[in-house]
DNA sequence: TGGAATATATGACTCTACTCATAAATGAGT
DNA sequence: ACTCATTTATGAGTAGAGTCATATATTCCA
């Protein structure tokens, strides 16, 4: 079995005798049904009893399986968690990137981005934190690019936002987005961490996600010089900046 | 029971009938050989069978207690894996600190101590996994402080290099030394995680670490103008950086 | 349609982290 | 030394994640 999707084992010129891996076919359309109703059953209880408390049985119940049948759909509790959230990790990054002013500040964007994350997670901390956890250190081989695809999926958010900040110069020219992206990634992920590892309350969190990222930002728009002028100004920028 | 360092609850002028908090009492003593032998015995077999295929009755055994004793002393598995490493963690940042050169460049000094962090994990990575994790996002709150020490005393380091690098004016006079501090720190997390969670390789790893750690020390370092010359240069710095 | 090949389903079973009622040990006051 | 409050120790017991031999279902091909 596999729930990791990468569809099918692409039906090419293959040469092994038999393959069954139809799309359309009842076997498929069977174990679709089947994921459906496990994550359902799984997001339902873990939202209503927290994550620890729901047991595989009682998911095994409510999706109408056998006990033993869960674990060939997730390798273990925790594989679970991200079967149950991957695809609404994903849908939520296009969501909020789709309600970002194209020409905020980098700074306001990658903050605006980041808080669209933080409130989701907010609606439910203790599964949030479950969640980043294991999205951070899957044990599962199989759900490797499952997992890789959100942060992958964040920080080309990101890239977006630095090119275009570039290219109305309010960043430095030899800035190099995808390092800029990763970077401005890796504050938010080790901040997000110490927030849901409850080591900070959420005000201070977001106090020191904002510090940092503009920190960083800062580092990468001072110097800055106007095509427009090709010299005459000593350093200048650094002014409207939020 | 408590195994959490903070030296007996402070005997102050604290007004309940009996407290037996003392030092070098017997009860003291026993206590701190039974987390001794614990610890020993805890690392031994996680060294030789690993962390997941240890049992918590082997460790018990192995440190001549009874299974549901371990349990006062790690308040679960994972607990247990803190209540072993912390020291030796608090120790190795004390020790790679002492080994690093005084004269080099901020990026330099960095990698160094990054460095001897990552060497140390190379020795046991599926230990350091586990670790790493623990250290995220650990249970117990019990635990926090031990915790929180760790990052504590890495990013106190990081804000000696930083503050001692805006002294020789290498970096901008402006740069929060804790701030930059953090800002390092978070990507050196972030990015051992990667490793660690067998997302890539080490030396792609490294490789990332030193851009990223650049990228960021490059920000603080561009327009530097050196206190000598108060003003003629128009933006200059980026040389003999590495 | 029969039936071989393969994929999927199941729940009894195992294994182990963790609990808890009970017992033992310790320290302070007398 | 004796008493008693409090802390610490213990291992049998519990709960729940994950396994596996067996059973069932699906597809392919003749």
């Amino acid at each position: 079995m596999d729930t990791s999707s990468k569809a099918g084992k692409q039906a090419g010129a293959k040469s092994a005798k038999r393959e069954h891996p139809q799309t359309g076919g009842r076997r498929d359309r069977n174990k679709r049904e089947k994921v459906a109703r496990i994550t359902a059953a799984a997001r339902t209880l873990f939202h209503a009893k927290g994550y620890t408390k729901t047991t595989t049985q009682e998911v095994a119940e409510a999706a109408d399986i056998g006990a033993g049948t869960l674990f060939l759909y997730a390798k273990s509790k925790e594989d679970l968690l991200i079967l149950v959230f991957k695809d609404e990790m994903s849908q939520l990054i296009e969501e909020v990137y789709g309600t970002i002013r194209k020409n905020a500040s980098l700074l306001d964007q990658t903050e605006s981005l980041f808080d669209g994350f933080i409130e989701y997670h907010r609606r439910d901390v203790v599964i949030a934190r479950a969640l980043i956890r294991e999205l951070s250190f899957s044990g599962n081989p199989g759900r490797r690019k499952d997992v890789l695809t959100i942060p992958e999926a964040i920080i080309e958010k990101l890239v977006h936002f630095v090119s275009a900040a570039r290219a109305r110069d309010e960043i430095r020219a030899d800035i190099d987005p995808a390092e800029a992206a990763r970077c401005l990634f890796a504050i938010y992920y080790q901040q997000l961490q110490t927030w849901l590892g409850t080591y900070v309350s959420h005000s201070a969190f977001k106090q020191n996600m904002h510090v940092l990222l503009k920190f960083v930002i800062d580092g990468m728009s001072v110097g800055v010089i106007r095509k427009t002028e090709p010299s005459r100004n000593k350093r200048a920028s650094r002014t409207g900046k939020r």
